[in-house]
DNA sequence: CGGTATCCTCGGGGATACTG
DNA sequence: CAGTATCCCCGAGGATACCG
């Protein structure tokens, strides 16, 4: 199963996976699709599940995400209007490969940090 | 198995999966990863396999893989001096997580750029 | 609270030319 | 053929302030 990952695709020639590269570029992305997972949330809510982004950076990426139709964008009508975003079908079937880079980083991350602090100590 | 994303980890507190995200980021990284998977390789096939690349930028993109451990640069002194890079463990690990985005890519890629497309169109 | 508008900085990507 | 050194450009990320 985890055999042959280009499998007949042609990677390289005409390369169309470079368009999902490209769509997790952002350096918040990945995360903000992440903390969608389980369901709407308000732009507030993200921030402070995430953390450590700011304010125009983070609707900046909700734009993007918008966009590539990764994530919709819900407007309520309220007394306090409301805003709300949440996965779209190719948004949720991000999740998957996400979690790939997951499984994958629970493995190997130790060794790729301690790599770069060793190239960061010797050459560097 | 591909239920649960999450899955008890931490994504979003503190996300050590971005370090895959950033490892990935560049335009060609996972490119590369993908080239390599059969095998080492020269960077002249490297180049001409994927096409597209600038000379420079393939060799800065090495370079980050080899600091970051997910790639192994391998000299061989010979009569003409010959280079190859090949997978270490760790990249080779991302493989499955690549092959989930390629798939990803077959199903949901059209939609995305057909969303794009129409953003293009209205707003801009 | 959500969104936008500035302004700044930094690094990646690209083209080119040059050295082993 | 592999690698490095410049030079340029552009866009992402960040801080801040201001408008619905």
């Amino acid at each position: 199963m985890s055999g042959d990952p280009t499998h007949g695709h042609d990677f390289i020639a005409d390369c169309r996976t470079r368009i999902a590269f490209d769509l997790l570029s952002g350096t918040w992305t990945g995360v903000v699709l992440a903390a969608l997972h389980d369901g709407p949330l308000r732009p507030g809510e993200l921030r402070d599940r995430i953390g450590g982004v700011s304010h125009k950076v983070l609707t900046g990426t909700l734009r993007r995400l918008e966009r590539d139709g990764l994530v919709a964008r819900r407007r309520y009508a309220e007394a306090p209007p409301r805003v709300e975003y949440e996965l779209t079908g190719p948004g949720r079937g991000l999740l998957e490969p996400i979690a790939a880079l997951a499984r994958w980083t629970e493995v190997h991350a130790d060794a790729v940090l301690a790599a770069q602090e060793r190239a960061e100590l010797s050459g560097r």
